[in-house]
RNA sequence: CGGGGUGUAGCGUAGCCCGGUAUCGCGCCACAUUUGGGAUGUGGAGGUCGUAGGUUCGAAUCCUGCCACCCCGACCA
């Protein structure tokens, strides 16, 4: 890495973007403002899902696919969500290319679409009009849908896995009889982000509402985790909407209840994205690399063998055979790098970079002496240790890295988190500290929309812990009932 | 879409002002010596100098158009 990590904000981005490439994530690809996500990047992706997905079975929905074309005329019936989402999408006008009689392919202008079809920006429209056809009776209700998926927001300025113009997400749409249920329901997923968030990701996230302004295009209330990244700047992690009866008004949704009236459907959507791998990268790591939490590291551990003659390798080879078929049996992920092709120190470094848990290093030395180099990733400590009970005590090991990196990152956090009671210290916080900034604030948009244009901060929630208390708000000196949580956002 | 910048080998670059077919590093290939923190030596491969045109005996270099990308803003998970 070229730049420290506590180097200047500017130089953040840079830092940030080498590390991406270098730690061999993912790439820019030939197409403007979309990404490859490379093998390594890829797998820890599937990692995420596998939790996730596991997490949306326990709780009870199911996983379904939907198109990636939406007809634009779905696209226009919930005012707010198309006004929302307009400015960034793309769309399909033909379906048909041609010769041009030059050797140049072009599209074929009679081949012209009678309705225009849009790349799915988020999947709300086509569901509830598909919802339309399943929902006749409160006995169909509730309905528990998640979708894996791609969406394109066609954005002006993209960065790796932060914001690209395509990305890979999950959105859940749940159909339910009662406002109670939906809202519990957007409730209940919540949870399952910041838990998902804070347990597997080791990244600490304030849970909280968004205010109106920052508000899903659609939705009567958003839901969110906000997580604190190591250069100041908040970064929301995930969303859980509360979605009302809009859309089933839009799309005429109604169910027969047990009382034989019919009524609207009420909703929620919620959805996480390749945006979490961003979170990941910058919450952790450091100036030597990645630093993976062992619970979502492809490789948990790692195995470097030391040696000079065949000799000594097949004697270490025996010995790792053993200590693998041990891991595995905990269910530890192991890699083997015996690759002849590369020296020890290049691995070391290497395996750093990709921010693998845990290193064990074994040579002739330790052969003789019955001993490993142990050496762990988060603090970047190494210890020779007996070869005896090794498989246990890398079990323990890895759970103490895993909560090692939470606590850190939660130190950093309330180390960043500060509280004002003035604009002047506001301004002052945000300009020379940076993170997170609780303090009242009167509730209006306008107030929200000048603090933004002066600072560039804005509200990243409204936290669901925060207390009712009377106070004024530090911009307008109006009356307030609760902190909010300013921070300049990714 | 506004403001700024950059295009030379897979990557990072020098050369451009002052025209003579391209420098250096990393990486890559071969061989040897190496292997407990990113090895060393020797040899080698790799280039329509973004693109189209112009000026010139001759263009990476000068002129004109175009294209692409990056950074800063507005937009946004």
């Amino acid at each position: 890495m070229s730049k420290g990590i506590t180097s200047r904000a500017e130089d953040y981005s840079q830092w940030y973007n080498d590390l991406v490439i270098k730690a061999d994530l993912a790439e820019y690809s030939a197409v403007r403002g979309c990404m490859v996500i490379k093998p390594y990047g890829y797998a820890i992706w599937e990692r995420m899902q596998a939790i996730l997905d596991k997490r949306f079975k326990e709780t009870g929905h199911s996983n379904a696919y939907f198109p990636l074309f939406i007809p634009k005329s779905f696209f226009s019936k919930e005012a707010s969500h198309v006004e929302g989402f307009a400015t960034e999408c793309a769309v399909v006008t033909h379906y048909r290319l041609k010769n041009d009689g030059h050797g140049q392919i072009v599209v074929d202008e009679e081949a012209k679409l009678e309705e225009e079809l849009i790349v799915r920006p988020t999947s709300e429209t086509i569901i509830w009009n598909t919802y339309k056809g399943w929902i006749e009776s409160y006995r169909d209700l509730p309905i528990l849908v998640n979708q894996w998926a791609n969406v394109v927001r066609w954005e002006m300025r993209t960065r790796l896995f932060l914001r690209t113009a395509e990305f890979l997400w999950q959105e859940g749409h749940t159909a339910h009889a009662t406002a109670e249920e939906a809202i519990a329901e957007t409730e209940q997923m919540l949870e399952v982000y910041a838990d998902f968030a804070e347990n597997t990701l080791a990244v600490p996230v304030v849970r909280g509402r968004k205010t109106e302004n920052e508000r899903f295009a659609g939705a009567l209330e958003t839901y969110c985790i906000e997580a604190l990244m190591q250069d100041g700047k908040a970064l929301q992690a995930g969303t859980s909407h509360f979605l009302g009866q809009n859309f089933a008004k839009a799309f005429d949704v109604k169910f027969t209840s047990k009382e034989g009236k019919q009524e609207y459907v009420w909703a929620s959507s919620w959805g996480v994205s390749t945006r979490l791998m961003g979170a990941l990268i910058m919450a952790h790591s450091d100036d030597q690399g990645l630093v993976l939490p062992p619970k979502l590291a492809p490789i948990q551990v790692v195995i470097v063998p030391i040696y000079r003659t065949e000799e000594e390798k097949a004697n270490v080879d025996g010995f790792v055979d053993k200590l693998q078929a041990e891991l595995k049996g905990k269910g530890i992920s192991i890699k083997y790098d015996d690759r002849d092709t590369q020296r020890p120190g290049f691995k070391f470094a290497e395996w750093e970079l990709k921010g693998v848990p845990v290193r064990v290093a074994v040579g002739a030395r330790d052969m003789q002496n019955g001993t490993v180099e142990l050496a762990r990733r988060d603090t970047q400590r190494k210890e020779t240790v007996a070869q005896e009970g090794l498989a246990g005590r890398i079990e323990g090991l890895l759970e103490e890295i895993q909560q090692n990196i939470y606590q850190k990152a939660l130190g950093f956090r309330s180390a960043h988190t500060t509280e004002v009671h003035s604009y002047e210290e506001f301004k002052d916080v945000l300009e020379n500290k940076g993170g997170f900034v609780s303090c009242h604030w009167d509730g209006t948009v306008e107030t929200e929309k000048r603090v933004k244009e002066e600072t560039k901060a804005t509200i990243r929630c409204i936290p669901l812990d925060s207390v009712e208390e009377e106070g004024t708000c530090i911009f307008t000196g109006k009356p307030s009932k609760r902190k909010v949580l300013f921070a300049k956002a990714y």
